[in-house]
DNA sequence: AATATTTCCGTGCCCGTGCACGGAAATCAA
DNA sequence: TTGATTTCCGTGCACGGGCACGGAAATATT
């Protein structure tokens, strides 16, 4: 049926070793031979069998994710899933994945993960692009020594990465607008965000605001706009905060968070219940899920970071082990809507 | 470091091939060494290598997916990328995967794929219980002869399934009653339906229509209702069938299909812009996606037969490569809110 | 020309499982 | 006891690829 080594030696007169040895690229065979055995390949269409080299190697390499350390209750444990499943599906094909997590909001410990991750001589790498400089930085080192990787989440423009797996942050943040107004004339929206001492926004939360507000005013050019700050290290400060918001606001009715925290501003609004919003934020942690079943948040939009973590060890599973090229380089996750009657 | 049968081989004082006999049910094997290679088996923990099993054995086996004829534009086409996925997925663990498609309306020829199915002595089969006597029947056959199967979409009370992988029925028409009111007020809904001559309905609609319905009664008690017939198999008479319709209901505003169908009503719509209605239907056929996106649909609900179809072979891998049986044979799929700005 | 060195290549075993074949041991028939 | 069956079991090859080892051929060195 499907041609083998076997074939190729007898093909072109030489022997299985050295078939072998032009297939790897491991030297010691002569010019002429290299091309005979090429020529024999690429006539032949030959493809190697998983199995078989599978039983005889043992383990394909080994695949390190570096992402931030999944929290309870935070953005990447929603990324959790996502791993196992793939690390089970990578595992069947021979391939190790091995997590290694970092406090996201430390520099120094991401760049401390970057050389543990180097220093696994890994056969591939995926990492959502934290630190915009630092990861520029290290994709460099890796596109020197030849290791493929892959971006989660978001991207930044540097060559050399070999896929990338997230959200359309700018449609979603358009997305969340039209959910949040739903059409109806709106006179004022509130956005609440957070307040951040050392490090920038990231990328995802500041295009999905951009989004946002474009759909804001081609919509409702004359719609108010005003934005909270809030401070998660401070939760017993959020209160007071929303109180001299929604004082100083008193028209506001509609509100959107372009971060996964949607569930912080969920207390207050629950504590003033004559006042009624409408509600929507992102991600599916499930103290936010909790608070669209309780009503307090109207609609979600999720990214699944699963589905991205996932899909990206599955795309080295392909190119390691079955020496697949995707198709596309850039994939864009669905976006999903949760209201409280569909959130399971 | 992991087990082989030539350890089993070893620990039992047996040979190899006794071990394989044992391991396979393949008889021939005196009482007292199969309960010893058994209690080998437990003890140590042995796990067969698929690898080389697969490579010693080729193929393991033929899973049939017996489903209604892929027709491009209706529901049914929404699987095929799932087959592939799944084929594919399969395909790597020597798993063939075989697609026997029948007309829907034809329970003749339903049958006649059933015989067909049974023939090919397949090691799994998946299928939708689309006429619920026969599949009955079809299922006890399969029982008595060991064949495990799966039903996707809706599944009927029968036991012996082997998994079940279809969407929340009634939740999603609760869902879609949710999403057409949005909470708002609402004097009247229309509900469009098929007029259907030899079959009923099929069971998730009617479910849908139920959750709907039972939506309406619990929020808007006083809210009208009235439902609309139209005939798919006489394109021309539905634009007729609506004209009466909405003549004889100009209260109605909202609008709802719990079929795959919203696309059928769409060129009335836009014939009748200065009608403003708020529209709700389900599944992401194309011509639904693109009345979606020219706005005379507001939201789509999505229940991924394509998931459905690759999570279901996915499953047969399991059991027939891994020997590993689901935790859950009940499995329900994301139901997915698609609006014009998340239709990708 | 004889030896040393490099370049190149073939042989053969291994991975763990599946299974055919043949044969030993046990049971039965005469 | 002998021969004919049946029951049970071990040996050995095949699957296709990875790779170590050793050796032949080609080239360099003296």
């Amino acid at each position: 049926m499907s041609i083998t080594v076997k074939d190729l030696a007898r093909m072109t007169g030489l022997s299985k070793g050295t078939v072998d040895r032009v297939l790897h690229n491991r030297g010691e065979v002569s010019r002429k031979s290299y091309e005979k055995v090429m020529k024999a390949v690429k006539e032949s269409g030959y493809e190697p069998n998983i199995y078989a080299s599978l039983l005889a190697k043992g383990s394909k390499g080994t695949i390190v994710v570096l992402m931030p350390r999944s929290i309870s209750g935070e953005f990447w444990e929603l990324g959790e899933p996502g791993f196992a499943r793939g690390a089970e599906a990578a595992g069947n094909f021979g391939l190790e994945v091995r997590k290694l997590e970092y406090d996201q909001y430390d520099i120094e410990a991401f760049r401390a993960a970057c050389d543990e991750a180097l220093a696994m001589n890994p056969a591939g790498i995926i990492l959502p692009p934290m630190f915009k400089n630092e990861t520029f930085g290290f994709a460099g080192k890796l596109q020197e020594k030849g290791i493929p990787f892959i971006f989660i989440d978001s991207k930044i423009e540097c060559g050399g990465y070999f896929a990338y797996y997230g959200m359309p942050a700018y449609q979603s943040g358009y997305l969340c607008a039209s959910l949040l107004t739903d059409d109806q004339n709106v006179k004022a929206v509130g956005m609440v965000r957070i307040l951040r001492d050392k490090h920038g926004q990231s990328d995802p939360t500041v295009n999905r605001r951009e989004g946002f507000l474009d759909y804001l005013s081609e919509h409702f050019p004359d719609c108010k706009q005003a934005t909270a700050f809030i401070d998660p290290s401070h939760p017993q400060g959020i209160d007071a905060a929303l109180d001299a918001f929604f004082a100083e606001n008193p028209d506001i009715s509609h509100i959107a968070m372009f971060n996964s925290r949607i569930h912080l501003i969920a207390p207050w609004l629950e504590k003033h219940p004559q006042r009624r919003f409408r509600v929507v934020g992102f991600d599916n942690l499930s103290a936010n899920v909790a608070a669209l079943k309780r009503g307090t948040v109207t609609a979600l939009i999720t990214q699944h970071p699963d589905e991205q973590l996932a899909s990206a060890i599955n795309s080295f599973v392909n190119l390691l082990v079955f020496g697949r090229e995707p198709e596309v380089r850039d994939n864009f996750m669905h976006m999903d809507i949760l209201t409280r009657y569909n959130a399971d």
